[in-house]
DNA sequence: CGCGATTTGTGCACGACTTCACAAGCGCCT
DNA sequence: AGGCGCTTGTGAAGTCGTGCACAAATCGCG
């Protein structure tokens, strides 16, 4: 009975981090009114190599055709039951300050499978302010309204001091995957997962990568970007930056 | 003359995204009053392996002093400086809508290593407004600023339509470092450097994650959550998750 | 019905990264 | 001065991920 379903594969991790970008580009061809897509085709859209991609789909059992492509509708269903979209996730999220706005109002997590379930701040000025349909709640009443929505994601958009409070009572409360928004590490009991999105990180890398570009010129012309090897610079395939 | 400073090295892509996550640890350190600190509790702070910590650092030309530690602030300047941190970076920021409204006022960029120095959109409806001390640009105006500023990182926080056309906008304007927001893939010609982050992605992978926990408590339970192995499920050290 | 064009799925080799385990080095205490 | 304990730096093994190259499979057409 439990058995009906293409019981889940343990994929490999780099993998399950790609099938979100299939997914949206799957989408978007869908929408262009594509009915069929070759490896190579969706690999170019994804922004991958085509063999990687044929690798990453044969994981979940492949649905592919040999000579003609993966047919864009199964291929949405099968990702979206993987990732497990095919139910819309309750998310919360806790701070509503500079960045939870945002999120709040970010369209992005709707369009893809999300909810967001309930806003909650500790600020007592801030509690009871509407934003986007949606009322914020202090962080107190966070285990009633978790239990009731069915919580099971949360995310941390508060200051850094304030998170790993927030993460042990979200975590107290049922919560057993956290997106971490706030600039710290973050210590979790075994079985909650975290992931961690911090904007000056990401900043920080290209700024090594603008270094070293940097340092480059600066030393005697020796197969940097003086020698441009195929000709004109094309502007062609995204150099690929760390993951 | 230029062979003075330690010519950078060219650092595993792995070892760069964590030196960041370093460097944030070791300024929460200094404000503590530590004056050295062992790879160990370094680790610790920075959510990762010891052995991995001292080959990172190791990689940067080793500054450590066996039997005691690290030292501090040689440490912040050491890896200050191959990040390229020394100096204050001048970004460039298109799309002041949802989300471009709090990454202008996010305050951790100010205080790690960068400067927002323009704003700029393409709606005649947002141009001149003021935020945070900034006015909104009209998007024609990139190129004469960019170059009088000095602007090689940009950000891209509009929508997916309208991003590829930023991204050859900066390109043109001399950006070389781009971090885009939308959830597209830019094509950009060789030498400069993009790097992605879609919320969206970050809730689908933890979904995914949901998603297995919940079909493994499903299945009959064999090594699951439901045998714990260390005894009480210590509050311990987080479970990564991807990179 | 058979053949060629096309595209998937995958074995294999290679490279990158991680982790262990330990020798080498440093400071402190006697 | 000498020895001991602590910590770094790194060789080596193991794991994970990538990309090539090709066999297997499917469709369309003559």
């Amino acid at each position: 009975m439990s058995q009906q379903v293409p019981a889940l594969p343990d994929l490999p991790e780099a993998t399950v981090a790609r099938l979100p970008e299939y997914l949206r580009a799957l989408h978007h061809l869908a929408e262009s009114g594509n009915d069929t897509v070759s490896s190579e085709a969706l690999a170019g859209a994804a922004g991958v190599n085509s063999a990687k991609l044929r690798k990453d789909l044969s994981h979940l059992g492949s649905y592919g055709t040999r000579g003609v492509g993966y047919d864009v509708a199964l291929l949405i269903d099968q990702i979206e039951y993987v990732l497990g979209l095919t139910q819309r996730r309750a998310v919360a999220l806790v701070g509503v300050g500079n960045l939870g706005h945002a999120l709040a109002g970010y369209a992005g997590f709707g369009s893809r499978g999300f909810r967001i379930a309930a806003l909650f701040d500790a600020d007592p000025g801030r509690v009871g302010e509407h934003i986007n349909g949606l009322v914020v709640r202090h962080i107190d009443e966070l285990p009633e309204i978790a239990e009731a929505e069915s919580i099971a994601i949360g995310v941390i958009a508060t200051p850094a001091t304030a998170a790993q409070s927030v993460a042990d009572r979200l975590v107290a409360a049922g919560v057993t995957s956290i997106l971490n928004f706030a600039p710290c590490v973050l210590s979790v009991p075994d079985g909650v997962d975290v992931r961690k999105v911090d904007l000056a990180i990401e900043l920080q890398i290209l700024s090594f990568h603008e270094h070293r570009k940097a340092s480059l010129i600066a030393l005697p012309a020796a197969g940097g970007l003086t020698a441009l090897p195929g000709g004109l610079a094309a502007t062609g395939t995204e150099e690929a930056v760390g993951s």
